[in-house]
DNA sequence: GTGGTCAACTGGTCAGACCAGTTAACCAGT
DNA sequence: ACTGGTTAACTGGTCTGACCAGTTGACCAC
């Protein structure tokens, strides 16, 4: 199927570099960054563009500007937020890098859980809109991408259901995550997806208020990603 | 004590008063932005300058930006990452959101315990600098504030322990907090910052790798600021 | 040694122009 | 009635070139 054309514009490119440039480690933390001026000429743009491009860097905390003095790399892994997650995961030549994966999982697992438990303690009456969703999985068990799809709504209804505004941030940055790479993703947690029994379990649990299950059975769900995951990456190490 | 002043530049208050305005829910996901011309003549402000604010809203994921279209708010909760949580949990107004305020508790609980488990599994090693850390804690019983950051320290070496990039950037977004209301967070979780001896306690597991001790010690540890907000917040409740 | 001055950086702001993509209304041609 | 081209009026994107405003360090006078 034919897809939008992704444009990007000067600024988007500038940061870019830049944002590897930090990721990759070839501008350390505390390095000062070529004044605006100097990387306007390198770059051969107008200097408004790479002010730009340097305001969304310093929004994603990678580097402090202060007026007057040079502008400096930041140490990202101490100040960056999760919003990084997905570009952190991807190193520039495209392919994943296997312990952030697992930092992933390791994270998805640890708040889902907790997820499961809030939303039946909070949220009793999302049983019903659950099972619906959990259903609509049995429905369409063949279609993995829709799977995904279909789990990621169940999922986002549980968050709703913690009323926990931080868990939902935490969710947006995995999720964020599992539509840039939806193919491999769907492959790690297809297991996952095709249990809808336990989907339909977490749903009832949920309905009653049955808290300890409800974090039971999400994390008796969830822990089979993390596993493939760790597999996968544990052949990559091997090599 | 003379604190540095807190420059603040055009752009930063056109972001500022954007953000506050989504935040607020005055302006709706969907809603249109006023064109960059007319929001540059409405601030009296140069349309530079409301660009470089616009960039940062759409870095932080409040905005969307399409060349020719115009540009639109988006839902932060379904969008945002974690970095925004320290501007999420304080109003406009200055004082603390409590349903936000919980909500960060239990990622803090969610994160905390795992990280600790984490750490003893994969940096035993990293024992006898928590033990020192610990120690630390123990010559300055009296100044919380000291306090507060010895145990930032503490919890920071144990994510660079538990070698997780994912725990890492939740755990900055979280810190973040802690500094920006400092004074607050110290009070809230004075039990933590006082019981020295939980802290050698996860230490030890963690340097013998007792990894399901190091997990228990850390939630018994940290449920302690969760329970605490809870109250201050049903207190709020109640009025 | 203290404090003033100045030049040479740095980032911050600005006005005004033009390029480029999107939309909708209009207008052929089929 | 539909298709496709044209145009005008928006939108954001890029650019030039200027000036304002902090920071630093060298230099100088007291």
């Amino acid at each position: 199927m034919l897809k939008p054309i992704k444009k990007k514009s000067v600024s988007d490119s500038v940061f870019e570099q830049l944002r590897d440039e930090i990721f990759s480690g070839a501008m350390e933390p505390g390095e000062v960054v070529p004044s605006e001026r100097v990387l306007a000429e390198m770059l051969e743009v107008n200097r408004g563009a790479v002010r730009e491009a340097l305001k969304r860097l310093e929004q994603a905390r990678l580097i402090s500007i202060q007026h007057g003095e040079a502008t400096r790399v930041l140490d990202f892994q101490k100040t960056a937020g999760t919003e990084l997650l997905a570009e952190l995961l991807m190193s520039p030549s495209g392919d994943l890098k296997p312990k952030v994966a697992i930092g992933v999982m390791e994270l998805r697992s640890a708040i889902g859980t907790d997820i499961a438990r809030r939303c039946a303690e909070r949220s009793p009456g999302l049983g019903e809109e659950l099972r619906q969703k959990a259903q609509e999985m049995a429905d369409n068990k063949k279609d993995l991408e829709k799977l995904r799809e279909l789990d990621m709504e169940f999922w986002s209804l549980m968050v709703d259901g913690s009323q926990n505004v931080a868990y939902r941030l935490v969710f947006n940055s995995i999720i964020d995550i599992y539509e840039k790479i939806s193919g491999v993703m769907a492959q790690v947690v297809a297991d996952e997806l095709r249990d809808v029994e336990a989907h339909i379990a977490i749903a009832d649990a949920v309905e009653e208020g049955r808290v300890d299950d409800a974090e039971f059975y999400a994390r008796d769900l969830i822990k089979r990603g993390e596993e493939t995951v760790r597999k996968i990456a544990d052949r990559i190490g091997e090599k």
